[in-house]
DNA sequence: CACTCTTGTTGGCGCACCGCCAACAATGGC
DNA sequence: GCCATTGTTGGCGGTGCGCCAACAAGAGTG
């Protein structure tokens, strides 16, 4: 006979436990390399697990993945309640740092997560697209004419460029879902980037 | 013998024109459908060719993918000296009135280009991502004591979600590509969000 | 007008991966 | 020690992609 007491060819694991290790995988898998990039076989493999069983526990593929974004989407439930009774200027001030806080201590993930572009980071798509979003900040700076001094160019440009995803956004609203009409979004658009231009920048160059 | 004349049985174009009509079929493909939904053999079909061609022209699917997004995410290459020379309001008033009006003209293509999510929608997908959105939106609305008014409810529901891409795309800036500080990105968050708070929102249900 | 050379175009082979299912094995009950 | 339960496996069928050798349409040439 063979060398018996091979132990069992396999662990068995209770329905939840091994899901949430499937799940685990997936996260990882789909959290480094774009969609296509993810086969089944690797998270199975990266589980220590049956290429079947996955689909087993959450059937196909896409179904897997919408779990990973729907997990990893969920805000974390830190207690809101902390917020002051002050003037809106504190309690503003008080929901940024609190937002702020919450992104530093849960990582990366959930910023990911609401993004399928950086979830499952694709570097030469992120490269094309950046390029495109630059030209468009240059842009606009020439067109406050702000973007003058080189050493604050930098700074300017990552300030405009998270002001070009809220015009975008607002776009959005109003092109694609019709829930702002243009004056609405012309209002939006005018004061915010007034708002950085007059206030955010001064601030943060004279602080 | 069967009946002769059968004629070419292609048609013989040059380069750059076959390309293109690939090319278009590819970005109609992709703009409905999510990528992995789009299978070359469809694209192929409807620009009436063989599934090898677009190999040959484009290289793999994704390198078509990349393409088609370059391709759609270039922006409209519109006058910019139009801009007047007065104040600072001014100048930002014509630079977003111009840039509302290169994006009614241009329909909702390059919008969409800026964002996978959008490119290619997927309703399951966008419906995950939206109710996560939503929870965080209300809870803002709810620090700054703002959403009593149901009427205005959802008005300033879109308002405050433009604002989250603005915010995460400041926090993405701040921890994925450290072009921001901590202190920068509060800055920024808070005076914008002041604004729409003080600014945008009596503008918009004033007027 | 035949012949050839160029080049756009085709069709199918090989491979990888997904979705499904029947057989199997590990644990708990009798 | 046998059986029921259920987590787990491995492989079969189908689909789509990447590649390449053969082919055909048109232009040039004598």
């Amino acid at each position: 006979m063979t060398t018996s007491a091979d132990g069992p060819r396999f662990q068995r694991l209770d329905a939840d436990r091994r899901r949430a290790e499937i799940l685990a995988a997936a996260t990882a898998a789909f959290a480094t390399r774009p969609y296509p990039a993810v086969s089944l076989t690797d998270v199975a493999q990266a589980a220590g697990v049956a290429r079947g069983l996955i689909n087993h526990y959450f059937g196909t593929k896409r179904d897997l993945y919408l779990e990973v974004v729907r997990e990893a989407s969920t805000v974390p439930s830190v207690a809101v309640e902390e917020l002051p009774d002050g003037t809106v200027e504190e309690r503003i001030d008080a929901a940024v740092a609190w937002y702020l806080d919450a992104l530093q201590e849960s990582g990366t993930t959930w910023i990911a997560a609401a993004d399928p572009m950086v979830m499952g980071r694709d570097p030469e798509l992120e490269a094309i697209l950046t390029e495109a979003e630059n030209i468009t900040v240059d842009r606009v700076l020439d067109a406050v004419r702000l973007g003058d001094d080189p050493a604050r160019r930098d700074l300017l440009r990552a300030l405009v460029r998270t002001y070009g995803h809220l015009a975008r956004s607002a776009a959005r609203e109003w092109l694609l879902h019709e829930t702002l009409t243009r004056p609405q979004v012309h209002v939006l658009l005018r004061r915010t980037l007034l708002a950085i231009v007059d206030d955010v920048v001064p601030e943060v160059l004279g602080g």
